[in-house]
DNA sequence: TTGTATGCGTTATCAG
DNA sequence: CTGATAACGCATACAA
């Protein structure tokens, strides 16, 4: 035995593989007698639609592809969360491609959507080439992309961001605004288009505020909870220590906490720290931490929102939302 | 325009849709130089397979369906590293579907396993009734499915755990041997089985040590960071308060330490703690903290091998996988 | 080595 | 209101 299909339920029903179908998709359209032969005969073998054939007549998979590269950072989850809510209020199921940032995964959820498995993808990544490669997308009618968050110069004609270089400026300039003037940068992975415009934001606000560049203290980091450690090492190495650090993300900056607090330096006190992201922990830091929040969720229901305009024919564009500081007690004056 | 077909490769190739078929699967049986042409061809139009008509020909769709309570939980992570693995080893595309512990969105993904979307699910969450429900699983043939992690009596025939209880009880019995005799129980949301083994585990751990239950130690909790939170209050609220707590995961753990630091109490001098699952951030708390920890890869890996042996029409047990308790600086003598 | 032809399970068109 | 039937795009058994 194997799955029953569209036909089995019209025989047992005594039907044609027509109206079994109208049941299922327009069932006011049906006489009410034979709608009810119909139900039951599907109850009876527990029939399901195939979906492969499906999307093979309708040209569509009513599924929306949503990579993410790093799964377990938590500062996705919100996102995701805003896109379901939009998905499933149109009839589609979200599913999570995870690529752990390696090329021969994220060639793989291409694929997919090449595939025609999904009818449109939303990458929370700054995209590799191969999503917009013109050999495999010159032809018309590929499935539409929409790159949240990681957004950069070859990320797509739509994205959803915000400003992360004014973020990260404001971020700093409320440290220069505490009485701060030896602040360090902890950056993110170098080939990330983050760190790069987090890196210009923190220069930008020390510029401006008259302060010079010390390429000393910007240090390296991955976004990792290890760099932020390693970022405490070459804080304590430094002679003067900055007073005050600014982290490329949360994550980091935990990092540095919880090795500031081994070796007995606290903070704020001795250091003011902000990090970026807001992520679920960051208000249960010691101390809590202050850092950027995105709109997370708001920014994944509107890239959504904008794969269905696309989808629905629509030329819509790039919209780029606001970010917060968030103030908590891990920034005070020097 | 719309989407290359096979045919239209055929036609340009100058060959049959057979070939072209064979090109793409079959390469060695096909003449050197008409693959050239073909490949050629599928290069020139951008040509993709269809993965509905692929699946819908060969009945199945290559896929493994994930489905996670809550994908903002760091804990799930390692073990969709290690189903990843496996999957894309056997050639299988990893697909994550987040219900957020949401009924309609988990009967989303049960329908999309039945429709056929899947070759078979890895569930990390206790599964509703409606994964393995008789009326519509009663049609042979239908995708098998592994649980994992949050096992309980309902959890179907083929799971992946570690022994929650003798867990929590190894975790309470660590506290017991440092001298503790007043220890809290903080546990996790009610309708959770896991709540249930690791509460039934720190009762077992002070019967066999003696110890008296007292149902004012044990906290209710929901495994978010609030409740870790409220923990401290009931916990301070105590004359006299524990001198230990053991709480059903990380998360609340790290949320009683952000209310204990602020309050002045300090850990482990005034109050132990063991926290559950060895999440990304336990090596980052302050203090560091000591938890069970769960081979979640492995897990994840373990789970994945038993989903193909069943589709390869294996019937292979369930396994138990072993944990670890990891002591680090939450806790010490009383 | 290549081509022909059939069927996978649906939906939608068109008659009745 | 219902039924017959033609695609949808591909893989494969069978012929050549």
């Amino acid at each position: 035995m194997s799955r029953p299909t569209i036909e089995d339920v019209a025989r047992i029903a005594g039907v044609s593989i027509a109206t079994v179908s109208r049941c299922l998709h327009m069932p006011d359209v049906v006489a009410v007698k034979t709608r009810e032969r119909v139900l039951s005969a599907v109850r009876q073998t527990g029939y399901n639609l195939n979906a492969a054939a499906q999307s093979l007549r309708q040209r569509r998979s009513n599924t929306v592809l949503v990579v993410v590269p790093d799964i377990g950072n938590t500062f996705f989850s919100e996102i995701l969360g805003g896109i379901e809510a939009e998905a499933s209020a149109a009839g589609l199921t979200m599913l999570i491609g995870d690529t752990g940032r390696i090329k021969a995964r994220e060639d793989a959820y291409v694929r997919y959507l090449l595939n025609g498995r999904a009818d449109g993808a939303l990458l929370l990544a700054d995209p590799q080439a191969a999503w917009f490669d013109i050999p495999t997308r010159n032809a018309v009618g590929l499935p539409p992309i929409v790159t949240i968050s990681e957004v950069g110069p070859d990320s797509g004609p739509v994205t959803v961001s915000i400003n992360n270089e004014a973020a990260a400026a404001a971020a700093v300039g409320h440290l220069i605004a505490q009485g701060h003037r030896r602040i360090a940068h902890v950056a993110g992975p170098v080939s990330n288009v983050l760190t790069e415009q987090r890196l210009r934001g923190y220069r930008r606000a020390l510029r401006e505020a008259g302060l010079t560049l010390d390429p000393g203290l910007e240090f390296p980091g991955d976004f990792g909870l290890a760099s932020g450690r390693a970022a405490f090492e070459r804080f304590q190495a430094l002679d003067p220590h900055p007073s005050a650090l600014f982290f490329a993300n949360d994550e980091m900056a935990m990092g540095f906490l919880a090795s500031a607090y081994a070796a007995g330096v606290r903070v704020p006190r001795d250091v003011s720290v902000v990090g970026f992201d807001d992520i679920h922990f960051a208000q249960s830091c010691i101390p809590a931490l202050t850092t950027i929040r995105q709109p997370r969720a708001e920014m994944g229901a509107t890239a959504m929102r904008l794969l269905l305009e696309i989808i629905g024919g629509a030329a819509p564009a790039s919209v780029q939302l606001p970010y917060e500081l968030v103030i908590r007690d891990s920034t005070t004056r020097a």
